[in-house]
DNA sequence: ATTAATAATAGTAATGATTATTGTTTTAAT
DNA sequence: ATTAAAACAATAATCATTACTATTATTAAT
């Protein structure tokens, strides 16, 4: 069994990611430890990365496109992606009842798991007036 | 504003597509489409695929690890995958209603999609001996 | 039917995100 | 302090997908 050992870059990628509510990638947490270690690499952010959420320390979050995101918040909710800016929101939590209830009956095997992604435009985006898109 | 001109090409992936539930990726179209056209390249399918996912034909379905999938089904309908043996099986359509009334309410912005996947094993694998997983 | 414009193609190079490799440095238990 | 293993930086490799380029196929107009 592997032993896990001391880390101050690990310790810094993960004060960030629970530090931030904003779903962040490896580059940006790449770009924000690197502040602290100019010469930390990407590779390492990737390797902590993978390792903290085999351990369940924090959750990957894929999407269609673009690049994967990390969450510290590891238990089941869901999120919503707005297609003008891009920022990625917590859903409310009542959802999940009502899905798992409604969904248990016609499934073709176990239900172990699910994935919901809600796509739309922020109310943010919405109310700027300086919209590119 | 750009013509769609015919392709044989094209209509042998289309004839595929809608041919199939099992939700193939573009390196199985590939592979089939080959046994008719053999110097077809995978960049045609790939490109034919994009087309016609834009012209909203087909759609793209992305999961976290792994290829793309495409689906002639168009209908919001969501996805369950076993995670032995991989298979993608359409889930029932009930669930759908329950899951937009419960959301709309909390949402930080409007709902025009979302994308719902589950995860398990499949009864077919489930009842199967030989299991490598 | 011939021509001319442009879409589609094959073949290949390039891209972006992520993982793997390798030689060096840290960590922590003796 | 010694030593074994983990973590590391730097870089190469991988995988899925897209972009590029020169050629071929399709179509509309003659």
């Amino acid at each position: 069994m592997k032993v896990v050992k001391n880390s101050k870059k690990r310790d810094a990628v993960r004060a960030y990611i629970m530090g931030t509510d904003s779903h962040p990638t490896a580059e940006e947490i790449y770009a924000k430890v690197r502040t602290i270690f100019p010469r930390i690499s990407l590779g390492t952010v990737y390797r902590n990365l993978n390792q903290m959420e085999e351990s369940g320390e924090i959750k990957r979050l894929s999407f269609t496109d673009g690049p994967d995101h990390y969450d510290y918040n590891t238990s089941t909710h869901y999120h919503y992606i707005c297609r003008k800016c891009g920022r990625i929101y917590d859903m409310p939590t009542g959802v999940k009842d009502a899905i798992l209830k409604a969904v248990e009956a016609g499934a073709p095997g176990t239900v172990e798991s699910h994935d919901l992604v809600f796509y739309g435009v922020c109310n943010e985006c919405r109310n700027s007036s300086g919209n590119l898109l």
